[in-house]
DNA sequence: TTGTACGCGTTATCAT
DNA sequence: ATGATAACGCGTACAA
């Protein structure tokens, strides 16, 4: 089924009918026979064949490290909700944490197949930035800030000193740090630098044994947590790069019969759904993971319909969630 | 550009081009001339014409009640990692648990757009499965078999009577039971089912008032399990239905001083991230959810390519993992 | 091995 | 208000 045959069952032309279904002008009589044949058909358009014709496919790229992680999901979902306002769906590249197949969906979706690309990824190589300069549809970064795009991100800078001064307050002056790899910028290198100002800046000592950098898991929270206290060091609390590292270490600190908060504070970042059901809950920090997928599908429908240039950048705020582990 | 442009600055006709794009029979040295010329250009085909024309999308399109949920989104992993192999990219349905959009993108998915449907739906009304009966591309159901369809789900209704059998070894006969509402088929309805005749078939009794039904939350689990002890009953064991609501329940206990296992023997089903990092640590059911998905991907994909209409039904098993909370 | 000519289903242009 | 026709970019019979 087609236009053409609607267009001859109606016993008008296809224009006519193409009018009809892009709100054109149709005396009424006509109106209402080709909706009365399009609803005994079920005919849909094609809309490849539209596609071809308006240069438009109502498609956002999104590529994302990981689709089953809470944050990456919680984005996405944030995302999905706010362009399907605007009548748009999602192409999904999960990339499972390989930097070439970013690279790869950055090609699939070069040119065309996607109106607009939302890319949420942990580190952008020279490969990303040359490929990411021929693309020719809008570019969301979600999660940091690369010159000359329009990004969402966090302050995790600021975020980490907060929670440094945060310990400077209950008095507690031997801190240790349990982060990520270094090369993803935000997690691992802004949250480590905030980390190690914020004791400059509360005239704390920087011992760079107590730093230490691991990946995303628990399981790596659990290990780097049992490093720090193989050196016999004096330690009051450990700030965590995020809530699954800190749910690691704190098991570790079970083992080795340590009380959190009494003996040892700990303080992360996430506020994931589980940090409120553990024990004890953490004290954490509130990002607005949801939110940043809501202002980047803002932006990316923004950019397509106005074909507006700007490189926008938004810094979203944090909330302290003040709970049982400091 | 295009593939006109392409076969110009190549010296050759338009076909050869094509030819050489699809793995026709092309001589050496045009292969490199336009080769050449491509990687010069940065050239890719358009899609939408190649679909128009070949009336392939290499889409599946995937529709899912929350993205934003550990379970689901690892069946999506799944399935993108099973259907990228084959060159296949998602197209993500995420319905926010409103079953109107569920039945608005089964509209969209309708004819065209995609070539393959994976459905991760809690229930499948009359309206579901007359759109579906129209719906010409391939379908695959995970979580719940449905009649017709290909389907990939779990035992829901024998993991649970096998979780009662594991309390009355224990010799635990007071079982309380915290699940979901029943219209969802898989979790709320089998699960439920399950507990009622597991306890039949342990000749234990069956107390309606032990068997509550809340949503998926922690929350949920909480309260729910309030109301359980308000009863002033008995109660020796709870069997719920998730580990969030477990983990709900526990915390609830924790502030009315009953310890988990000692009072009370906790089980559920899930074995999330965090089942193992809470403490006490979840005795739970391993369910193979990215596996699940990847076979609704290897399926999807065979229909797609080999015009297999069979109808497959593919229960996966389960693992029981004990640990702490029994 | 290569090229010509046509058609996929739609929308845009221009006349009427 | 309506219709004839071209064009989007590609793949593919068919002929050479």
């Amino acid at each position: 089924m087609n236009i053409t045959k609607i267009a001859q069952l109606c016993g008008v032309s296809k224009t006519t009918v193409s009018r009809f279904l892009n709100n054109g002008y149709v005396s009424k009589e006509n109106k209402e026979k080709i909706q009365k044949v399009i609803d005994e058909t079920g005919y849909v358009p094609s809309s490849y064949a539209k596609q071809l014709r308006t240069k438009k496919t109502n498609l956002i790229g999104v590529i994302v490290p990981k689709i089953s992680s809470e944050t990456i999901s919680r984005i996405v979902d944030g995302i999905s909700s706010q362009v399907n306002k605007f009548g748009y769906n999602i192409l999904l590249g999960n990339t499972d944490l390989n930097i070439e197949k970013e690279i790869e969906y950055l090609n699939i979706f070069k040119n065309n197949q996607v109106d607009g690309i939302i890319i949420v990824a942990t580190e952008f190589t020279k490969k990303h930035l040359e490929i990411m300069k021929n693309i020719k549809v809008p570019i969301v970064v979600v999660g940091q800030n690369i010159e000359n795009y329009s990004c969402i991100y966090h302050d995790d800078y600021n975020v980490v000193k907060f929670l440094v001064s945060k310990l400077k307050e209950k008095n507690r002056k031997n801190i240790a740090y349990i982060g990520v790899y270094k090369n993803d910028k935000a997690v691992g290198y802004e949250r480590e630098k905030g980390f190690i100002d914020g004791l400059l800046e509360n005239d704390l000592n920087v011992d760079y044994d107590l730093i230490k950098a691991g990946d995303f898991s628990s399981e790596s929270g659990y290990k780097k947590c049992r490093e720090i206290f193989s050196l016999n060091k004096e330690i009051d609390s450990i700030i965590c790069a995020t809530d699954n590292i800190a749910m690691g270490a704190i098991n570790f600190l079970k083992e080795i019969n340590l009380k959190v908060p009494k003996d040892i504070s700990i303080l992360s970042i996430g506020d994931s759904k589980y940090s409120k059901i553990i024990s004890p809950k953490l004290s954490t920090i509130h990002y607005y993971y949801k939110t940043s997928g809501i202002k980047a599908g803002e932006i990316i429908i923004d950019k397509i319909n106005n074909k507006n240039d700007k490189t926008i950048k938004i810094k979203l705020g944090f909330e302290y969630i003040k709970r049982e582990s400091i």
